[in-house]
DNA sequence: AGATAAGCGGGGACTGTCTCCGTTTGGCTC
DNA sequence: GAGCCAAACGGAGACAGTCCCCGCTTATCT
């Protein structure tokens, strides 16, 4: 998993560069802001910029698998102090509301969990799927969630709930309201 | 409602016109499709698509604003020939159908029923927002839906219930299903 | 017909994307 | 250390889109 072959000490330096500047301007502006501008602020051409990221989704990428990743290791750590049907509402709300407080993820995360993505942002969706996965089964054995969910759907219906908070106030206040609302049609 | 000061002819024909062309570039292209491009489609300058339609919003909402009140009507169609709770579920059916498979209608309807919208978006908003009311009180006064739930809350879940379809498979292929999860959960 | 203001249109400034290619530099080998 | 060379850099510039400005055209009224 580690590089076929070791950066040169200059594009390591460059790529990490790059990487805090993008992971500023993301939060600033939007996951629009100019690429050029985070070139600029990272003080490389842009010429560097695209040879590392070949597109702003492959930079977006770059920037937000670590949080990505993050959620699926809070799977297992709520999955430990709470019984299992609380347990996914719980990660479900933590899911939808990281969705909307990180600009850009809830785009990312609808792409990772969808058909067709790249390689590393499938890798990273997976760890997300096989945690809901985890948690879902759980759920359904324990007898608290409806036998004919698949986990995919979970997620969809997740990222659903996170569109439709960000309706009404662009803060998360109303996810547990929808995720209730959702959750009392999915209890067995 | 008319307009205060009749447009004068020239003026009239070049709105048309660029609505009409407007309608097949964002059919054609989705909603990022290029201003000047449908101004030169039209065969008018790019100024005369400006001072009609300020922002891409305004042109969007003006292109729109037909299919939405229509989506209102036919609330009461539905209304007519369903007992309520399936009047309901039938009309959040082709709402969330009509957000997919025209492109932009979804975040068009989206900020008509967010916070602050335009003025005219906030009037044919009002129009779909009115006939969630009367479909959604009447279900409750059928005992059919549960008493807490607010119109504004059930065209949000909609919204969300797109969203969710959309991330498996472009169709609305998942929309009936999402839509029975959600809605075993509505019933009171 | 002539007056007049509403409306037209497209040139051009500006912003952002992305590529190309001459120049620099890190990391070898001797 | 000196020298080599491929990897990496950088920024100029082509291109595409947005949006404004202002001199010109034309519908409408009298």
């Amino acid at each position: 998993m580690a590089q076929v072959k070791p950066m040169r000490a200059d594009a390591r330096r460059n790529y990490e560069r790059l990487l805090a500047e993008a992971a500023v301007a993301f939060a600033e502006h939007g996951e629009g802001a100019s690429l050029d501008d985070i070139a600029k602020r990272a003080g490389v051409g842009s010429g560097t910029l695209y040879r590392h990221f070949p597109t702003r989704q492959a930079l977006l990428e770059a920037v937000y698998v670590d949080a990505i990743e993050a959620i699926a290791v809070r799977a297992d750590g709520l999955a430990a102090e709470l019984p299992p049907g609380e347990a996914l509402v719980e990660w479900l709300n933590e899911l939808a509301a990281g969705m909307i407080q990180v600009r850009g993820l809830k785009a990312l995360l609808g792409s990772a969990v969808a058909d067709g993505s790249s390689e590393v942002l499938a890798r990273c969706g997976s760890s997300v799927k096989a945690a809901a996965e985890r948690l879902v089964g759980a759920a359904q054995r324990e007898g608290t969630l409806r036998r004919d969910l698949e986990s995919i759907e979970v997620l969809r219906l997740a990222h659903g709930v996170a569109s439709a908070s960000e309706l009404g106030g662009g803060d998360g206040a109303h996810i547990r309201r929808y995720l209730s609302l959702m959750t009392e049609g999915l209890r067995a």
